[in-house]
Parts: C-alpha cells; sequence; structure tokens
DNA sequence: AATTAATTTGACCAACTGGTAAAACTGACG
DNA sequence: CGTCAGTTTTACCAGTTGGTCAAATTAATT
C-alpha cells in the first residue's frame, strides 16, 4: 500500500526512464549500460539503483507501459463504426505514434527483433486475443459486404509494418529522401492505399 | 595481391561469419560479445582473432556482403519490361529473401534502428541512388499511362516495410498466428494488394 | 624425414560491466 | 533547532569485455 510518492522520486524515475528510453531503443538491452542511462540522466549510477534495482527493471517498465499503450488503439475501434472509416483511423492513430513516440517504437522492434525473451507471454496471450478480435470484426464487415474481401491478419500486419517502418527506419528514409518530416505524405499514401484495399 | 585462400582459412572465415550473423542478428553490434561468436563457432576466441582483426571487422564484413545482395534485385528490374509485372516481382524476390535470409534482414535491421553508425554513408550515397533510378522509373511508367499515378518513393517503403515485416517481426507473426510458414499467405496478400495499387 | 609456414591454444591484461555498502548529505516537519 | 526519513555520493567488488602475446601444435612443402 504506497500512498507517498515524493516529488523527488518522481522527477528521477521519470528522468531514469527518459534516459533509458533513449539508450534502450538505440541499443537494446544488452547494448545498452546503466553508465549510458547515468549520463543520460545526469544521475550518478548508484542513484538510479537506488530508484530501479536493477538494469531489466528500468527497461521493464518501459516496456509494461509501452505494450499499454500500444494495445489500446486496437480495443478503442468501434464494431459498430463505419468499417472503412474505423480502420483508416486506427492506421492513422498509429502512424500517429510513430510519429510522435519514434523511440517507443524502436524500443519495441528491437525487443521483438531479439526474439522478444521478456515479452512473448504478452505476444501468446493478451496480443493474440486483442488481435483475434480485430481480425474477427474484420472478417465479420467483409461478410456483411461492408468491405472487400480480405486477409485479416495480413492487413492488420500490413498496417503494422507501413506504420512502424517510418519511425524504426528513420535513417534510411531520411537517407534515401531529403532530410525532413515525411509522415503527412506517408499518411497520405496510407489512405490511398487502405481505401483501395478495402472498398469493394 | 592475395591469391592463396587455404581450405582452412575458407572453412573457419565462414564458420565465424555464420556465427556472427547468427549472434549479432540477434543482439546488434553492442550487445554482441566475442565469446558468444567464439562459442556459436566452436573455436577459441583468439583463433577467431587470429582471421578477423576486430570484432567490428567481423561486423563489418557481414554487413558489407549484406549491402551487396540487398541491392541487386532492383538494379534486377527491368525497365523495358511490364510495368506491374516488373515490381511484383521486385516484391516477391524481397520476400522471399526475408524467408530465406531472415538473419540477414535482423542484421540490416538491428544496424538501422541503431541510426546505421557504419553504414550512413551508404546509405545516403548507394542506396540512395539506386532508388531514385527506381523512382524514375516508376514515375515515367506512370506518367506514360501504364501504371496508376502513385508516390513512388512510399510504394517502395511500403514493399520494403510489408516484406521486411516477416522477417524482423517474425516472433510476433508466429505468435499472432499459429506457428507455421505464413510466407506463401504473405505472398498472396501482397500480390493482391500491389496489382490493386497499380492497375489504373 | 626435415623444414617451414599456417594455425591453435593458454595465460594474461586493462577497461568496463552491473551491482553493493556505508557514509554523507538534504530537506520536511515538529 | 533537532531529528529522522529520504536522497546522494564515494569507494569498492567480482565478473565480463575486447584484445595481446608467445608458446605449442598442426599442415604443407622440400
Amino acid at each position: 500500500m504506497k500512498k507517498t510518492e515524493t516529488r523527488i522520486q518522481k522527477k528521477n524515475q521519470s528522468a531514469i526512464k527518459a534516459a533509458g528510453l533513449k539508450v534502450f531503443s538505440q541499443f537494446g538491452f544488452r547494448g545498452s549500460t546503466l553508465d549510458q542511462i547515468a549520463t543520460e540522466s545526469s544521475l550518478s549510477k548508484p542513484n538510479i539503483l537506488y530508484y530501479f534495482s536493477t538494469k531489466e527493471a528500468i527497461y521493464e517498465a518501459l516496456l509494461s507501459q509501452l505494450l499499454t499503450d500500444w494495445l489500446q488503439p486496437v480495443r478503442d475501434i468501434d464494431p459498430t463504426g463505419e468499417p472503412v472509416e474505423e480502420i483508416l483511423k486506427y492506421a492513422q492513430h498509429k502512424l500517429k505514434m510513430s510519429r510522435l513516440y519514434p523511440r517507443e517504437s524502436r524500443l519495441y522492434a528491437n525487443e521483438i527483433i531479439q526474439g522478444a525473451p521478456r515479452i512473448k507471454s504478452v505476444l501468446t496471450g493478451e496480443l493474440r486475443d486483442v488481435v483475434a478480435t480485430l481480425a474477427a470484426l474484420i472478417k465479420s464487415w467483409s461478410e456483411a459486404g461492408l468491405i472487400r474481401v480480405i486477409d485479416p491478419y495480413h492487413l492488420i500486419f500490413s498496417i503494422w509494418a507501413m506504420t512502424q517502418h517510418y519511425a524504426d527506419f528513420d535513417v534510411q528514409v531520411q537517407a534515401v529522401l531529403c532530410e525532413g518530416d515525411h509522415f503527412d505524405d506517408a499518411e497520405q499514401y496510407l489512405e490511398d492505399m487502405l481505401r483501395r484495399m478495402l472498398t469493394v
């Protein structure tokens, strides 16, 4: 039963998490060091370990919060709404998250690429269920003739792949195109693609 | 002027590269250790350093070979061929590489996510040029009325994103769907999508 | 078989790793 | 002011890291 969270605690914990996000998202769990996080957060290493008992605790705090935010937009899809618009809205939300929180996206990408050792149970549990529900909804829409017949799972994968690409592969996008923000173009392209794929 | 490469040299160098690929693709450069590569290749650590002077040398040997293989399919696109089929063929080739060489894909993904510190010059050089040429070709096709008007760069990005997704995020795909090979379904989905996007 | 070149090993190192312990400091509150 | 929980620092540790070196072993050549 915790009640009092000092103002200092709040400040330092969020500073550590911000620094951890920066470091972990770039180098992955094993490639990151407490010293980097210490430098980045302007705190001493033992001081960090005063708030988080281990390096892993920081990483897992970040991951668990991430997973919550990650799945929410899927749950926000309205089964009674207009199908094409609902899917479009979801894709746009996902793209906006890539734009606003690219580090979170890269942190997640790193974890998955490394075989998801710390969140595999969430993937086969919560994630799988949420996606199964969404896939069933999409299938029911296409059976009702509201959208074109389409493999719901690969549709979802394509939305994930394309939206996250602009966060995870940002340096490549920046290298191929000129430097700058390309999310508006990406959104337009994505909308065009999804409308083409979904309208009967 | 090298000519004689011992049979032992060939065997060990390729064993080291195979082990390095396995380790680096999972943990990234900083998260991987020579000891892991040594164990994986069944060679002693000093023996590895007899063939590659540093850990970085192994990593860079892998990366440079990868970049060559990576860009070739783009160059193989025939400007005089049937546009939709050429683009489709390219996407299928890319997907097949994800299927056959997922580790290479993850190695590349790791490098890019980490900011591409060792290949940024290739990205803004060779890659950018090759992609610019392809984008110009696609644009000329759409101007000639052979394919629908479409942003060539984001088309390319969407192909990259979707094909690489099945290699890089394999654990997630396996978790959401049942275990098994989903590349055939992915290919079908991708073909459907590209035809919808490209046909006038 | 002898000699030479190529390969492998064991012992070692300095720098860095995650983490600990206790002392020293700080700030809120009676 | 005193006190005491909350916070920070200094010094430290054992294990791991990339890498070296010379000696020992093996393979190729004469």
